[in-house]
DNA sequence: CCGATATCTCAGCGGTTGCTGAGATGTTGT
DNA sequence: ACAACATCTCAGCAACCGCTGAGATATCGG
């Protein structure tokens, strides 16, 4: 079935719409070069905000503001550290990144 | 490993910027409902535009737009119908649909 | 050869997005 | 209590992105 060719005589105007609204949505998180940064460096463990500022090249304000959009998708949270809670800690939840790889592989089979 | 906790005394200054450009590209490419819903399409093989125009509701010229973008992006290509040469129709690179898979696979571990 | 069909290209616009700067909140060490 | 540190929020601006409309190219049917 793969790499098939095109032998249908007319064209077909009955094709139903797919849903890809997960997939665009997990795509959109992914789409930026320090939100992409930011769930690598999250797979090898957790990691507060100025660890991963001084790593991406990026300034602590607008990191936050991308992990604000990682918290809001769902796909990160914070957890403070419980020697020296001035540091947030953020790691990946496991099951939103499980979801959003799914999404991600359903459209590209 | 998994759902390890923050234990570390000092934040480390000396992590490496991860590389995610690809990811990010394919990304980019996804994180669009008419553009993810091409792909989605062509997972079950060719189509020419005036199919998916009608399937995504989109417009021609929008839906050739988008179909530019990825061909750029080297996710698809074109080829005429050969019984009627007016029908273009497109169907997905797999090298480069498996290159994709593979870099945004990276980044979600 | 001409009209209809299928597709592409491009300029223009309106909305979105990312970066910055400034200020606010919470925590630590002294 | 206070200064330093870590992080967040938000307004403002510049750049980017997707949709539209108009026009161009290519192919088919008569």
């Amino acid at each position: 079935m793969r790499t098939a060719l095109p032998v249908l005589p007319e064209p077909r105007r009955d094709l139903a719409a797919p849903d890809v609204a997960s997939a665009v949505a997990a795509a959109a998180l992914l789409a930026d070069p320090i939100r992409a940064g930011i769930l690598r460096l999250l797979a090898d463990g957790p990691h507060c905000v100025c660890e991963m500022a001084s790593a991406l090249g990026a300034r602590e304000n607008n990191l936050s503001n991308h992990l604000a959009r990682l918290r809001d998708g769902g796909l990160v949270r914070a957890r403070r550290h419980t020697g020296n809670a001035r540091f947030l800690y953020y790691e990946r939840n496991e099951d939103a990144i499980v979801a959003a790889r799914a999404a991600l592989a359903a459209v590209l089979e």
